[in-house]
DNA sequence: AAGAAAAAATAAACTAGTTTAATAAATTAT
DNA sequence: ATAATTTATTAAACTAGTTTATTTTTTCTT
Protein backbone atom coordinates (compact mmCIF):
# COMPACT_ATOMS: atom_id res chain seq x y z
CA UNK A 1 0.00 0.00 0.00
CA UNK A 2 1.46 3.42 -0.87
CA UNK A 3 1.57 6.46 1.51
CA UNK A 4 -0.03 9.45 -0.03
CA UNK A 5 0.82 11.46 3.17
CA UNK A 6 3.58 13.35 2.15
CA UNK A 7 2.46 15.01 -0.90
CA UNK A 8 -1.04 15.06 0.15
CA UNK A 9 0.39 16.95 3.49
CA UNK A 10 2.44 19.34 1.03
CA UNK A 11 -0.59 20.05 -0.97
CA UNK A 12 -2.29 21.20 1.64
CA UNK A 13 0.25 23.68 2.85
CA UNK A 14 -1.28 25.64 0.51
CA UNK A 15 -4.71 24.48 -0.67
CA UNK A 16 -7.76 22.91 0.92
CA UNK A 17 -8.78 19.48 -0.49
CA UNK A 18 -12.24 17.17 0.17
CA UNK A 19 -12.04 13.96 -0.23
CA UNK A 20 -13.27 13.41 -3.59
CA UNK A 21 -10.24 16.13 -4.88
CA UNK A 22 -7.79 13.71 -2.86
CA UNK A 23 -8.18 10.91 -4.28
CA UNK A 24 -8.85 12.55 -7.85
CA UNK A 25 -5.23 13.56 -7.42
CA UNK A 26 -4.19 10.53 -6.00
CA UNK A 27 -5.44 8.91 -8.83
CA UNK A 28 -2.98 10.92 -11.12
CA UNK A 29 0.49 10.03 -9.78
CA UNK A 30 2.17 7.28 -10.99
CA UNK A 31 4.86 5.66 -8.41
CA UNK A 32 7.93 4.98 -9.57
CA UNK A 33 11.19 3.57 -7.67
CA UNK A 34 14.65 5.29 -9.20
CA UNK A 35 17.71 3.36 -8.58
CA UNK A 36 20.87 5.08 -7.76
CA UNK A 37 22.90 6.98 -10.54
CA UNK A 38 19.82 5.93 -13.13
CA UNK A 39 18.27 8.69 -14.83
CA UNK A 40 15.05 10.23 -14.78
CA UNK A 41 16.14 12.50 -17.86
CA UNK A 42 18.81 13.44 -20.08
CA UNK A 43 19.41 15.96 -22.56
CA UNK A 44 17.51 16.45 -25.54
CA UNK A 45 15.11 14.07 -23.90
CA UNK A 46 11.55 15.51 -23.36
CA UNK A 47 10.56 15.77 -19.97
CA UNK A 48 7.66 13.59 -19.58
CA UNK A 49 6.64 14.56 -15.87
CA UNK A 50 7.50 16.36 -12.88
CA UNK A 51 8.59 14.28 -9.88
CA UNK A 52 7.59 14.79 -5.89
CA UNK A 53 10.27 12.97 -4.22
CA UNK A 54 9.66 10.70 -1.52
CA UNK A 55 12.03 9.38 -0.53
CA UNK A 56 16.20 9.83 -1.66
CA UNK A 57 18.03 12.34 -3.11
CA UNK A 58 17.95 13.50 -7.23
CA UNK A 59 20.38 16.07 -8.92
CA UNK A 60 19.62 18.27 -12.13
CA UNK A 61 22.73 19.57 -13.61
CA UNK A 62 24.34 19.90 -17.23
CA UNK A 63 27.77 18.88 -18.69
CA UNK A 64 30.11 21.60 -19.94
CA UNK A 65 32.46 21.37 -23.08
CA UNK A 66 34.83 19.53 -21.08
CA UNK A 67 32.45 16.91 -19.77
CA UNK A 68 32.15 19.07 -16.13
CA UNK A 69 29.23 18.77 -14.13
CA UNK A 70 27.40 22.05 -12.65
CA UNK A 71 24.98 20.85 -10.42
CA UNK A 72 22.14 23.60 -11.03
CA UNK A 73 19.67 21.81 -8.14
CA UNK A 74 19.02 19.08 -5.45
CA UNK A 75 16.00 17.61 -5.06
CA UNK A 76 14.97 15.81 -1.32
CA UNK A 77 12.08 14.49 0.53
CA UNK A 78 9.44 17.00 -0.32
CA UNK A 79 10.79 18.50 -2.67
CA UNK A 80 9.11 18.65 -6.63
CA UNK A 81 12.02 17.45 -9.58
CA UNK A 82 11.99 17.57 -13.09
CA UNK A 83 12.67 20.02 -16.06
CA UNK A 84 9.65 22.62 -15.70
CA UNK A 85 10.97 24.52 -19.53
CA UNK A 86 10.89 20.70 -20.75
CA UNK A 87 7.75 19.62 -19.33
CA UNK A 88 5.44 22.46 -20.35
CA UNK A 89 6.67 23.46 -23.64
CA UNK A 90 7.50 20.36 -24.89
CA UNK A 91 10.62 20.93 -25.54
CA UNK A 92 14.26 18.66 -25.26
CA UNK A 93 15.32 19.52 -21.42
CA UNK A 94 18.58 20.82 -21.24
CA UNK A 95 19.23 18.85 -18.38
CA UNK A 96 20.25 15.62 -16.78
CA UNK A 97 18.31 14.25 -13.90
CA UNK A 98 20.01 11.33 -12.31
CA UNK A 99 19.21 9.91 -8.54
CA UNK A 100 22.05 10.09 -6.06
CA UNK A 101 20.61 7.50 -3.61
CA UNK A 102 17.81 5.15 -4.35
CA UNK A 103 15.19 7.19 -4.81
CA UNK A 104 11.33 7.17 -4.83
CA UNK A 105 9.05 9.39 -6.47
CA UNK A 106 5.11 10.40 -7.74
CA UNK A 107 5.28 11.12 -11.49
CA UNK A 108 2.52 13.34 -13.15
CA UNK A 109 2.74 13.49 -16.51
CA UNK A 110 1.80 16.43 -18.43
CA UNK A 111 -1.43 14.82 -19.23
CA UNK A 112 -2.91 14.26 -16.01
CA UNK A 113 -1.43 17.52 -14.75
CA UNK A 114 -3.87 19.39 -17.64
CA UNK A 115 -6.88 17.21 -16.49
CA UNK A 116 -5.70 18.23 -12.60
CA UNK A 117 -5.57 22.04 -13.46
CA UNK A 118 -8.93 21.95 -15.82
CA UNK A 119 -10.52 19.80 -13.27
CA UNK A 120 -9.59 21.42 -9.78
CA UNK A 121 -7.99 24.75 -11.19
CA UNK A 122 -7.20 25.22 -6.96
CA UNK A 123 -4.15 23.79 -7.84
CA UNK A 124 -3.17 26.56 -10.31
CA UNK A 125 -2.96 28.23 -7.23
CA UNK A 126 -0.51 25.06 -5.63
CA UNK A 127 2.02 25.45 -8.21
CA UNK A 128 1.97 28.97 -8.46
CA UNK A 129 2.92 29.20 -4.51
CA UNK A 130 5.06 26.46 -5.81
CA UNK A 131 7.00 28.08 -8.41
CA UNK A 132 6.88 31.34 -6.34
CA UNK A 133 8.96 30.37 -3.52
CA UNK A 134 11.18 28.07 -5.37
CA UNK A 135 11.63 31.60 -7.59
CA UNK A 136 12.51 33.39 -4.20
CA UNK A 137 15.22 30.49 -3.21
CA UNK A 138 16.44 30.82 -6.67
CA UNK A 139 17.10 34.43 -6.45
CA UNK A 140 18.68 34.15 -3.02
CA UNK A 141 21.00 31.95 -4.46
CA UNK A 142 21.99 34.06 -7.49
CA UNK A 143 22.64 36.52 -4.99
CA UNK A 144 25.31 34.48 -3.14
CA UNK A 145 26.69 33.17 -6.41
CA UNK A 146 27.42 37.07 -7.40
CA UNK A 147 28.14 38.17 -4.00
CA UNK A 148 29.67 35.38 -1.74
CA UNK A 149 33.13 34.01 -2.13
CA UNK A 150 33.22 30.48 -2.58
CA UNK A 151 33.69 30.25 1.55
CA UNK A 152 30.68 32.00 2.41
CA UNK A 153 28.19 30.02 -0.16
CA UNK A 154 29.69 26.50 1.11
CA UNK A 155 28.47 27.84 4.95
CA UNK A 156 25.06 28.21 3.27
CA UNK A 157 24.66 25.21 1.56
CA UNK A 158 25.01 23.49 5.51
CA UNK A 159 22.43 25.64 6.29
CA UNK A 160 20.54 25.22 3.60
CA UNK A 161 20.46 21.82 3.14
CA UNK A 162 21.84 20.04 6.63
CA UNK A 163 20.73 16.58 5.86
CA UNK A 164 23.11 16.72 2.69
CA UNK A 165 26.40 16.84 3.68
CA UNK A 166 26.17 13.23 5.57
CA UNK A 167 24.28 11.96 2.24
CA UNK A 168 26.23 12.99 -0.61
CA UNK A 169 30.01 13.08 -1.62
CA UNK A 170 31.91 16.34 -1.40
CA UNK A 171 32.40 16.26 -4.94
CA UNK A 172 28.73 17.08 -5.63
CA UNK A 173 28.48 19.78 -3.52
CA UNK A 174 31.61 21.32 -5.02
CA UNK A 175 29.63 21.29 -7.67
CA UNK A 176 26.67 22.95 -7.27
CA UNK A 177 28.68 25.58 -5.21
CA UNK A 178 30.23 26.23 -8.62
CA UNK A 179 33.87 25.75 -7.59
CA UNK A 180 36.55 22.41 -7.91
CA UNK A 181 36.49 19.64 -5.66
CA UNK A 182 40.29 20.37 -4.93
CA UNK A 183 39.39 23.83 -3.96
CA UNK A 184 36.35 22.55 -1.33
CA UNK A 185 38.95 20.00 0.56
CA UNK A 186 41.11 23.00 0.91
CA UNK A 187 38.15 24.97 2.68
CA UNK A 188 37.24 22.60 4.65
CA UNK A 189 40.74 22.20 6.12
CA UNK A 190 40.59 25.84 6.64
CA UNK A 191 37.58 26.02 8.37
CA UNK A 192 38.15 23.48 10.40
CA UNK A 193 41.60 24.81 11.49
CA UNK A 194 40.50 27.48 12.70
CA UNK B 1 -5.46 59.10 -20.71
CA UNK B 2 -3.35 55.75 -20.15
CA UNK B 3 -2.41 53.14 -22.17
CA UNK B 4 -3.30 49.20 -20.80
CA UNK B 5 -2.48 47.62 -24.13
CA UNK B 6 1.05 46.21 -23.01
CA UNK B 7 -0.24 44.80 -19.98
CA UNK B 8 -3.31 43.55 -21.39
CA UNK B 9 -1.15 42.30 -24.22
CA UNK B 10 0.92 40.23 -21.79
CA UNK B 11 -2.11 39.29 -19.61
CA UNK B 12 -3.63 37.78 -22.41
CA UNK B 13 -0.37 36.00 -24.01
CA UNK B 14 -1.51 33.15 -21.33
CA UNK B 15 -5.21 33.69 -20.41
CA UNK B 16 -8.55 34.77 -22.42
CA UNK B 17 -10.23 38.00 -20.89
CA UNK B 18 -13.74 39.21 -21.47
CA UNK B 19 -14.19 42.60 -21.71
CA UNK B 20 -15.75 43.24 -17.89
CA UNK B 21 -12.65 41.11 -16.80
CA UNK B 22 -10.25 43.43 -18.49
CA UNK B 23 -11.84 46.56 -16.94
CA UNK B 24 -12.24 45.21 -13.47
CA UNK B 25 -8.25 43.71 -13.87
CA UNK B 26 -7.23 47.61 -14.70
CA UNK B 27 -9.44 48.71 -12.05
CA UNK B 28 -7.40 46.77 -9.64
CA UNK B 29 -3.87 48.85 -11.03
CA UNK B 30 -2.33 52.25 -10.21
CA UNK B 31 0.10 53.65 -12.33
CA UNK B 32 3.04 55.48 -10.95
CA UNK B 33 5.84 57.29 -12.01
CA UNK B 34 9.74 56.62 -10.56
CA UNK B 35 11.88 59.13 -11.47
CA UNK B 36 15.46 58.39 -12.10
CA UNK B 37 17.41 57.23 -8.91
CA UNK B 38 14.03 57.00 -6.55
CA UNK B 39 13.75 53.80 -4.92
CA UNK B 40 10.57 51.75 -4.97
CA UNK B 41 11.46 49.41 -2.26
CA UNK B 42 14.56 49.12 0.46
CA UNK B 43 16.16 46.68 2.69
CA UNK B 44 13.91 45.76 5.45
CA UNK B 45 11.07 47.84 3.86
CA UNK B 46 7.30 45.90 3.34
CA UNK B 47 7.22 45.91 -0.12
CA UNK B 48 3.64 46.76 -0.97
CA UNK B 49 3.22 46.27 -4.33
CA UNK B 50 4.07 44.43 -7.53
CA UNK B 51 4.92 46.73 -10.76
CA UNK B 52 4.43 45.92 -14.18
CA UNK B 53 6.96 48.13 -16.60
CA UNK B 54 5.69 50.15 -19.35
CA UNK B 55 8.66 52.38 -19.55
CA UNK B 56 12.08 52.21 -18.23
CA UNK B 57 14.33 50.55 -15.88
CA UNK B 58 14.61 49.20 -12.76
CA UNK B 59 17.00 46.92 -10.88
CA UNK B 60 16.65 44.99 -7.81
CA UNK B 61 19.46 45.03 -5.92
CA UNK B 62 21.87 44.02 -2.64
CA UNK B 63 24.94 46.12 -0.70
CA UNK B 64 27.28 43.82 0.48
CA UNK B 65 29.05 44.68 4.21
CA UNK B 66 31.22 46.67 1.90
CA UNK B 67 28.64 48.91 0.84
CA UNK B 68 29.40 47.02 -2.60
CA UNK B 69 26.13 46.96 -4.77
CA UNK B 70 24.64 43.21 -6.65
CA UNK B 71 22.47 43.39 -8.77
CA UNK B 72 19.77 40.37 -8.70
CA UNK B 73 17.66 41.55 -11.47
CA UNK B 74 17.09 43.93 -14.12
CA UNK B 75 13.06 45.18 -15.21
CA UNK B 76 12.27 46.97 -18.61
CA UNK B 77 9.26 47.42 -20.39
CA UNK B 78 6.70 44.52 -20.45
CA UNK B 79 8.19 43.02 -16.95
CA UNK B 80 7.11 42.69 -13.67
CA UNK B 81 9.51 43.40 -11.50
CA UNK B 82 8.85 43.66 -7.38
CA UNK B 83 9.91 41.20 -4.72
CA UNK B 84 7.51 38.74 -4.21
CA UNK B 85 9.15 37.44 -1.04
CA UNK B 86 8.06 40.94 0.83
CA UNK B 87 5.22 41.34 -0.98
CA UNK B 88 3.79 37.61 -0.51
CA UNK B 89 4.62 36.89 3.33
CA UNK B 90 4.28 40.87 4.22
CA UNK B 91 8.11 40.55 5.41
CA UNK B 92 10.87 42.77 5.05
CA UNK B 93 12.24 43.04 1.75
CA UNK B 94 16.19 41.40 1.36
CA UNK B 95 16.93 43.96 -1.83
CA UNK B 96 16.44 47.75 -3.22
CA UNK B 97 14.86 48.09 -5.89
CA UNK B 98 15.61 51.61 -7.92
CA UNK B 99 14.83 53.23 -11.16
CA UNK B 100 17.71 53.62 -13.60
CA UNK B 101 15.64 55.82 -16.15
CA UNK B 102 12.70 57.36 -15.12
CA UNK B 103 9.88 54.81 -15.11
CA UNK B 104 6.19 54.24 -15.31
CA UNK B 105 5.03 51.12 -13.69
CA UNK B 106 1.18 49.75 -13.32
CA UNK B 107 0.83 48.30 -9.71
CA UNK B 108 -1.26 46.39 -8.07
CA UNK B 109 -1.39 46.20 -4.20
CA UNK B 110 -1.64 43.25 -2.03
CA UNK B 111 -5.57 43.15 -1.22
CA UNK B 112 -6.22 44.12 -4.59
CA UNK B 113 -4.11 41.02 -5.61
CA UNK B 114 -5.74 38.99 -3.39
CA UNK B 115 -9.72 40.64 -4.78
CA UNK B 116 -8.07 39.66 -8.14
CA UNK B 117 -7.17 35.74 -7.68
CA UNK B 118 -10.22 35.27 -5.86
CA UNK B 119 -12.95 37.28 -8.24
CA UNK B 120 -10.65 35.65 -11.81
CA UNK B 121 -9.54 32.61 -10.51
CA UNK B 122 -7.90 32.85 -14.08
CA UNK B 123 -5.02 34.77 -12.48
CA UNK B 124 -3.39 32.07 -10.66
CA UNK B 125 -2.84 30.62 -14.08
CA UNK B 126 -1.17 33.56 -15.27
CA UNK B 127 0.68 34.35 -11.88
CA UNK B 128 1.76 30.60 -12.33
CA UNK B 129 3.23 30.73 -16.17
CA UNK B 130 5.09 33.95 -15.06
CA UNK B 131 6.92 32.45 -11.91
CA UNK B 132 7.40 29.27 -14.00
CA UNK B 133 8.55 31.40 -16.77
CA UNK B 134 10.88 33.32 -14.42
CA UNK B 135 11.86 30.17 -12.54
CA UNK B 136 13.54 28.64 -15.79
CA UNK B 137 15.06 31.86 -16.39
CA UNK B 138 16.70 31.83 -13.27
CA UNK B 139 17.77 28.66 -13.41
CA UNK B 140 19.52 29.30 -16.38
CA UNK B 141 21.07 32.48 -15.07
CA UNK B 142 22.37 29.74 -11.95
CA UNK B 143 23.90 27.30 -14.56
CA UNK B 144 26.00 29.92 -16.10
CA UNK B 145 27.01 31.78 -12.74
CA UNK B 146 28.37 28.01 -11.53
CA UNK B 147 29.87 27.15 -15.40
CA UNK B 148 30.69 29.97 -17.21
CA UNK B 149 33.73 32.38 -17.36
CA UNK B 150 32.94 36.11 -16.69
CA UNK B 151 33.45 36.79 -20.83
CA UNK B 152 30.95 34.22 -21.27
CA UNK B 153 28.40 34.95 -19.13
CA UNK B 154 29.12 38.71 -20.54
CA UNK B 155 28.14 37.42 -24.14
CA UNK B 156 25.20 35.50 -22.70
CA UNK B 157 24.02 38.93 -20.83
CA UNK B 158 24.68 41.01 -24.23
CA UNK B 159 22.12 38.36 -25.97
CA UNK B 160 19.65 38.50 -23.24
CA UNK B 161 19.26 42.46 -22.80
CA UNK B 162 20.07 43.53 -26.15
CA UNK B 163 19.00 47.00 -25.69
CA UNK B 164 20.49 47.22 -22.34
CA UNK B 165 23.96 47.78 -23.35
CA UNK B 166 22.93 51.03 -24.60
CA UNK B 167 21.16 52.27 -21.80
CA UNK B 168 22.69 51.71 -18.51
CA UNK B 169 26.22 51.91 -17.47
CA UNK B 170 29.12 49.32 -17.61
CA UNK B 171 28.85 49.53 -13.77
CA UNK B 172 25.79 48.20 -13.68
CA UNK B 173 26.49 45.09 -16.50
CA UNK B 174 29.39 44.48 -14.27
CA UNK B 175 27.48 44.02 -11.17
CA UNK B 176 24.97 41.75 -12.36
CA UNK B 177 27.56 39.75 -13.80
CA UNK B 178 29.57 39.44 -10.60
CA UNK B 179 32.44 40.91 -11.80
CA UNK B 180 34.30 44.05 -11.17
CA UNK B 181 33.68 47.00 -13.37
CA UNK B 182 37.25 47.04 -13.85
CA UNK B 183 37.49 43.06 -14.99
CA UNK B 184 34.53 44.17 -17.23
CA UNK B 185 36.85 46.72 -18.85
CA UNK B 186 39.35 44.78 -20.01
CA UNK B 187 37.48 41.81 -21.26
CA UNK B 188 35.76 44.42 -23.63
CA UNK B 189 39.16 45.43 -24.53
CA UNK B 190 40.42 41.91 -24.66
CA UNK B 191 36.95 41.20 -26.52
CA UNK B 192 37.18 44.23 -29.51
CA UNK B 193 40.61 43.52 -30.37
CA UNK B 194 40.26 39.97 -31.50
C1' DA C 1 29.19 76.52 -21.07
C1' DA C 2 31.72 75.48 -16.88
C1' DG C 3 32.50 72.91 -13.03
C1' DA C 4 31.58 68.87 -10.36
C1' DA C 5 30.77 64.21 -10.06
C1' DA C 6 30.54 59.74 -11.75
C1' DA C 7 32.04 56.24 -14.96
C1' DA C 8 35.50 54.09 -17.80
C1' DA C 9 40.26 52.84 -19.03
C1' DT C 10 44.82 51.39 -17.92
C1' DA C 11 48.50 49.44 -15.26
C1' DA C 12 50.63 46.86 -11.63
C1' DA C 13 50.54 44.18 -7.59
C1' DC C 14 47.79 40.82 -5.54
C1' DT C 15 44.64 36.72 -4.19
C1' DA C 16 40.86 33.47 -4.62
C1' DG C 17 40.17 29.74 -7.01
C1' DT C 18 42.10 26.29 -10.86
C1' DT C 19 44.99 22.82 -12.78
C1' DT C 20 47.84 19.04 -12.71
C1' DA C 21 49.82 15.37 -10.50
C1' DA C 22 50.74 12.18 -6.89
C1' DT C 23 49.10 9.73 -2.73
C1' DA C 24 45.78 8.16 0.58
C1' DA C 25 41.23 6.89 1.87
C1' DA C 26 36.75 5.33 1.07
C1' DT C 27 33.17 2.96 -1.80
C1' DT C 28 31.68 -0.32 -5.00
C1' DA C 29 31.62 -4.47 -7.42
C1' DT C 30 32.91 -9.24 -8.00
C1' DA D 1 37.40 -10.35 1.28
C1' DT D 2 39.87 -8.46 -2.64
C1' DA D 3 40.49 -5.90 -6.41
C1' DA D 4 38.95 -2.07 -8.91
C1' DT D 5 37.13 2.36 -9.06
C1' DT D 6 35.93 6.57 -7.28
C1' DT D 7 36.61 10.22 -3.98
C1' DA D 8 39.36 13.10 -0.98
C1' DT D 9 43.78 15.20 0.37
C1' DT D 10 47.94 17.68 -0.33
C1' DA D 11 51.22 20.43 -2.72
C1' DA D 12 52.95 23.38 -6.25
C1' DA D 13 52.54 26.02 -10.35
C1' DC D 14 49.24 28.73 -12.57
C1' DT D 15 45.39 32.09 -14.14
C1' DA D 16 41.01 34.47 -13.90
C1' DG D 17 39.44 37.96 -11.56
C1' DT D 18 40.40 41.70 -7.63
C1' DT D 19 42.36 45.74 -5.57
C1' DT D 20 44.30 50.05 -5.49
C1' DA D 21 45.75 54.02 -7.68
C1' DT D 22 46.07 57.28 -11.55
C1' DT D 23 44.32 59.34 -15.73
C1' DT D 24 40.84 60.12 -19.18
C1' DT D 25 36.18 60.36 -20.66
C1' DT D 26 31.42 60.92 -20.02
C1' DT D 27 27.40 62.56 -17.60
C1' DC D 28 25.05 65.48 -14.53
C1' DT D 29 24.08 69.97 -12.46
C1' DT D 30 23.75 74.76 -12.41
Amino acid sequence: MLNYDLILKNVNKHIQLNKEEKEFFISLLHHKFIKRKDFLCRLGEYSKSENFIIKGCLRTYTLDENGVEHIIAFGIEDWWAGDPYSFLTNSPSNYYIDALEDTEVFQISKENLENLLETIPKFERYYRILFQNAYVAQQKRINQNISFSAEQRYLEFLQKFPSLEQRISQKQISSYLGITPVFLSMLKKKISTR
